[in-house]
DNA sequence: GAGATGATTTTGATTAATCAAAATAATGAT
DNA sequence: ATCATTATTTTGATTAATCAAAATCATCTC
């Protein structure tokens, strides 16, 4: 009932799953839960259950899931150690950016406040981790700015890339490889619906085209 | 059955608790590993049988339980987790040398072995933690050296602090305060049996007295 | 050697987390 | 509106880990 790694997974990814949610509609369905959590839909049911009558979330059944502002403190803490640990491990650990998502994955339950504050002071009390997600303060306060994405922003105006949704190791190389990492210049030359592609340019002249669901995975700043 | 962090707790407790046994009668009693673990002997009595059915230890009822080559190994891997963490948090994470047996006590469970391939790089392949206790090696060999106490060394003749069989920071502190880290020489002046202490002498003129209890946890080199 | 004492094991229950499969509710299409 | 599909919840069981208390075993003392 109260603070196992399990309930702090299931805060994470009711957190998680809500913010990518269309705005205005904030309850997560249970099925996208389950899956997220990788177990079958009755076990999340349960499970949510438990939550609500704990205080961390509230649940309309049939409707979905949504964090209450203790659920969502929690879950900032719990976002809050991940992203410190995953930025520790690729700025101190000198770990690759695509291969420390897995070890924060299990850091993110053990690490005290102690070391975290170290971990924390360490890196410069940073705000954001190695694929732009913003790290949540102390208190539980996360700062989510609106950013538009590669398939909706301006055509034709130079742009940088501020994060990267998508911690799957493949496609955080191929955004490596292709000079999309947060901080890279970039500039949409042209949208093709139809191809559902889009096709880019970097620093460089080397311009690459690259699929919608890609583009809209790269999230970027109007500067 | 298989290898969670409860797993781990038992077969690391049954080799350190068989280590500080007598030699030569190497069966740890239930009452010692219970306490050890903080749980009820029951339990105790009933893990150590399921560990004993996957082949991790050897049980004799009413008699104890003695770790297999392969219980010994995965103890390895643990105390290697364990002492290599400690000594990364004092050594990179600047944590004091008492305060760090919790963390390492969560984290040994979880950093992955590309997280520990790192550390034990980073810190030049150590053999000792801060308390000098040995740092098993990737294959599980662990080198227990045979050491005197403070109780048992030479009187008269300087030794050098090895180890500290000890783990609690308000001794830890006494420790340091007094100049008896690993490293530090020493030298008995005198021991009392009646007083049940022991006088020794450091760097320095000032002589201090501890309890035979304090001096029996303090491993010397007899150099 | 016969209790008494202390350690160990058994027994019966409990809690957290899970699953499979059955039951039910919601949604969408004709 | 009705039926079929899909999502969700219920139900009944399971597994790992634990405890309290009863039962058993070992040992020590006289």
């Amino acid at each position: 009932m109260a603070h196992s790694s399990t309930v702090e997974n299931y805060l994470k990814e009711v957190y998680l799953g809500v913010s990518r949610l269309p705005p205005g509609e904030p309850l997560l369905p249970m099925g996208q839960l389950a899956v997220a959590l990788r177990v079958a839909p009755g076990t999340a049911t349960t499970m949510v259950k438990a939550l609500a009558e704990s205080g961390l979330v509230e649940y309309e059944p049939y409707n979905g899931v949504r964090l209450t502002a203790a659920g969502t403190k929690l879950a900032a803490t719990v976002l809050r150690r991940h992203r410190l640990v995953e930025l520790f491990l690729v700025q101190v650990m000198g770990m690759r950016w695509d291969e420390v998502h897995d070890d924060a994955e299990h850091l993110e339950h053990v690490v005290s406040d102690r070391l975290l504050d170290r971990i924390d002071e360490m890196l410069g009390h940073p705000d954001t981790d190695p694929h732009g997600d913003p790290i949540p303060g102390k208190e539980g306060t996360i700062l989510e700015r609106h950013l538009e994405t590669l398939l909706t922003c301006p055509v034709a105006t130079p742009v940088v890339v501020a994060r990267v949704t998508d911690q799957d190791p493949a496609f955080l190389r191929f955004v490596e490889r292709n000079g999309l990492k947060p901080g890279e210049l970039v500039e949409v030359e042209a949208r093709d619906e139809g191809a559902d592609a889009v096709r880019l340019r970097g620093r460089g002249d080397t311009s690459i085209t690259i699929g919608a669901r890609a583009a809209s995975k790269l999230l970027v700043d109007i500067r």
